[in-house]
DNA sequence: ACCTGAACACCGTTCAAGT
DNA sequence: ACCTGAACACCGTTCAAGT
């Protein structure tokens, strides 16, 4: 007779390295980076905090890591159909949601030492490029370029949806709120427009 | 008789906003954002945590903005003689070099709120393009892209610099370290090229 | 006005112990 | 193997008190 496991003691699911990235996100998303705590996190979790280190032993350093992981990961597709432009253009739009989406983690990309993440999305881009017919050379030079527009850009309206107000229109003398999206296209189309 | 103030008591200099910035940024510069704290940031000025709060009423937060304000204002001098191209290039070359010196306080540039500071600097871009001939929609669209290439080419840097070996090379297929000088200038004549 | 000392409510992390 | 409880060495910040 075979025992019914979710019967006995304590039937709850068990935790896992990715259930506990997810709680971190969702905590980050809603309360802010600066509220993820050891302890928060394992209250979301249903659990005793330490109970996270059996799982991450780098404890919070490597919640961290895996959060940028999470968020910056995300290459291009090299074998999708079109322009590269286009191409580009589509992925650009889908990292900068993704960005904004978790902006609480946008500090971690910045400075977090996490090679694998930022380094696979970046080979995507050179692929699209190689296989568009752009030069080895200037493809890298131009999916450097993309990634560090798409990133600062993201950077900028990140803090500038707070400015929007009085305080841009004193300081820049610029008039009224920005069209972010519009901004961002624009400033894609100098981009891609820039690569030869 | 006029009595000599510098003999008495505590014969220091006393505290002030900007002694305080100052040696808070050196201990970001030397040791990174995390062992930035009150009790450490006290040990430096030689005074006890809690005296800086007489001087910044809204504690760290304001300890940080005033890190962020010190490093991110840095206009581009629209009287500057010579061609737009040239003088933007010589302030993306100046303001890079800014944020890679400072990369502890990075994170912050990227997410604090601080309207203040960066819109100083967007404007400032604004008005070299301006005179330069560029009509004005097309300034406002490269003064912010010039900006977001800066800060998000800043960031790729900053973390780059650890996995210029192995892993991106695995990561990538890239052959070696990377000449951080050379792509920064190329992804800058990327997007001055851009603009029309 | 400017700084100190003690105290409070938190942190991340370790370590031995439970099941 | 997986989780808990108590403990340690820190945090930021408040508040009353000193000069």
């Amino acid at each position: 007779m075979v025992r019914q496991p979710s019967i006995n003691a304590q039937n709850r699911t068990p935790l896992s390295t990715e259930r506990i990235i997810e709680a971190a996100l969702h905590i980050v998303d809603g309360q802010g980076l600066g509220r993820l705590t050891m302890r928060r996190l394992g209250d979301a979790l249903e659990v005793e905090a330490m109970a996270i280190y059996h799982h991450l032993p780098r404890g919070k350093e490597q919640l961290l890591d895996g959060l940028v992981a999470h968020v910056a990961a995300a290459p291009a597709d090299a074998s999708a159909p079109g322009r590269w432009q286009d191409v580009l253009r589509a992925w650009a739009d889908g990292y900068r949601g993704r960005l904004l989406a978790h902006a609480g983690v946008l500090p971690l990309v910045v400075t977090r030492r996490n090679p694998a993440a930022l380094a696979a999305t970046l080979a995507s881009l050179r692929e699209v490029l190689r296989r568009g017919g752009v030069a080895e050379d200037a493809a890298a030079v131009a999916a450097h370029t993309l990634l560090g527009y798409v990133i600062g850009h993201a950077a900028l309206e990140v803090r500038g949806t707070a400015d929007d107000g009085a305080a841009a229109r004193i300081a820049s003398g610029e008039d009224g709120a920005v069209d972010w999206d519009a901004r961002f296209r624009a400033g894609l189309g100098v981009v891609l427009g820039g690569v030869r």
